[in-house]
DNA sequence: GTGAAAGCGCTAACAT
DNA sequence: ATGTTAGCGCTTTCAC
């Protein structure tokens, strides 16, 4: 059960010289004879030495471990970012924490407030959807641990913030659309009241009120995030009086759900019905037709908010900021009406 | 930067007992009297009071967290089976820490020697393809770090394994393929020398023996995991003398890479060939024709891999076992004949 | 350049 | 039932 490991003790006994000088030879930050370094380097390495954390976080105060809190990994966005994240905390010596909500505030919450505070020196978080309050999250910034929170943010909180570029991608999605003829186009997003699908809304209808095209209540329907509700939603766009010729998701997995829905319906997809959607997950190229998306920097977000939440616990008064990435239009067959 | 937190030194303090009574009744282990009891549970909520896990751990030697070592977590099956493991970590009061090896066998050792010991009470692996010792595993057991394997298992070593059930899964599929009325059966696997794909290897053979059809030695093709390597493989296939009727792939992917090289050569997936894949990624669902396969229990593979773990931590002489979970056939279109 | 000693927050004998 | 105290492994004054 218990187990004993090397300690600088034991390395300091067998040369015969102090703890403290163990320490400093070991950190190489302060004036130590290079000689008694080399002997203590060499025989740390002889001896399998192996700093404990909990000794040294227990005096600095930290603990070189970084949160993740998200809704779930088994999607490519989330999964690649966590990948991203993972890349940069690893290069820096740290490393990560996973907590998973499954999209609940209920667990999000019992999360945060058991989050052993010496557990963790910064948080990144994409937040579940919800209708309540943050205070959570306030309470975790203001017990001193610092949060980056990406895609999902919390905007009542100052904290920093990486996003992708939702309202330019959407704006993007919808002007391709219109490029290609279509002109009933119909949104299909998230639950409302959250930043990142509200922001993808607006892109949505500034590009059509900027084309002078009317955006019809019954074509913007709110749900779920999975491809069941993408199915679903497909399904009720198709019970309109007048139905859309073009459908943008908030997501590739809607988009998916809405395209299998318009296949069962013998929907041409593409000359019918224009679909795109958003992330470029790599399933748009397996779905016949391919589906054309707004493809979004998920691993280069991940590494963008690990950097912040770094310079965050590194740096004496690195301010909140915000950062916004750049989406990129990659188009497939879903909106080709040649 | 130096943050200061409650410590049950305060909460001592404002209710002038000793710190040994607030840790006692903290953790409500010995007799402590009620009233007391109720008193400090109180001014914790109070004042806030998170447990300090650098100090406990340091005092216990341990440290609530277990560790995770897997080549990726971008594919379905991997995220499912972490996304297991956290939901029993988390009842249990266990963080997860995440290491990502890209499958590099470089990067799983660095990360195997730098894994500060104190830092995890034990480790859940799934090994990268490699053909090299897996010393670096056995270092962490001889350092007193249970180790479970899942999935991918390093066979020398003599710790927990949790695994699917391979063999028959792969005979199971092979079996249905006949049943179709298939009988020059291809097989595209992974890199040689990885246990669980020599499992089903072993699995096709016995299924095409007791059929007795003949493997050819050229309709055994191993390559990568990936999408793009499933596309080559059955690129190759469709070049040997004799062409296979049927493909048998060692994953969703790879069957799906060769589905889309098959419908590049206009090649009618189901009647001209069939193709069964094994893992049950919901890609299998938006293929078209949509992919019949063998279910991996991959949630549960990630639950039973934890428990085990916990087994190991916790109780004192709880000795290496391997567990193997069934798989089950789900029969769709590229394996229909009618 | 090196050593002695205090202390990080907590637990666990050992007393009482 | 509660208090006193040593100590987990490490860093960091403060001496020398």
């Amino acid at each position: 059960m218990k187990r004993h490991f090397v300690t600088i003790k034991d390395i300091a006994r067998e040369l015969k010289i102090s703890v403290a000088t163990v320490s400093r030879a070991l950190r190489d930050t302060y004036d130590v004879n290079q000689e008694t370094r080399q002997l203590v380097l060499k025989k740390a390495e002889e001896l399998n030495y192996k700093p404990n954390f909990n000794a040294t976080g227990l005096v600095k105060n930290s603990s070189h471990n970084i949160g993740i809190v998200l809704p779930s990994i088994t999607n490519y966005y989330f999964s690649t970012v966590v990948t991203g994240i993972q890349e940069v905390a690893y290069a820096k010596g740290y490393n990560i924490v996973l907590y998973i909500t499954n999209d609940s505030e209920e667990r999000e919450k019992d999360i945060l407030n058991e989050l052993s505070l010496g557990n963790i020196d910064g948080l990144l978080a994409s937040v579940c959807s919800r209708s309540g309050q943050n205070d959570h999250f306030q309470q975790v910034l203001t017990d001193g641990i610092p949060i980056v929170f990406f895609d999902r943010v919390a905007s009542d909180i100052r904290a920093s913030k990486i996003l992708q570029d939702d309202y330019h991608g959407a704006y993007q999605a919808v002007e391709h659309l219109i490029g290609q003829g279509y002109t009933r186009i119909a949104h299909i997003t998230g639950p409302a009241g959250m930043l990142f699908t509200e922001t993808r809304m607006e892109g949505f209808i500034a590009a059509m009120k900027e084309h002078r095209l009317s955006v019809k209540d019954e074509w913007i329907i709110h749900s779920g995030f999975s491809m069941d509700f993408g199915k679903r939603d497909a399904l009720q766009l198709l019970q309109c009086k007048t139905t859309p010729d073009a459908i943008f998701a908030v997501n590739d997995r809607k988009a998916i759900g809405a395209m299998l829905t318009l296949k069962e319906h013998h929907i041409e997809i593409g000359k019918q019905m224009g679909i795109i959607g958003f992330t470029n997950d790599p399933m748009c190229e397996i779905i016949s037709p391919t589906l054309t998306t707004i493809e979004e920097p998920a691993l280069e977000v991940g590494r963008k908010s690990c950097e912040f939440l770094l310079n965050h616990i590194n740096k004496k008064n690195f301010p909140p900021q915000e950062l916004t990435l750049p989406t990129k239009l990659v188009v497939r067959e879903s909106t080709t009406r040649k």
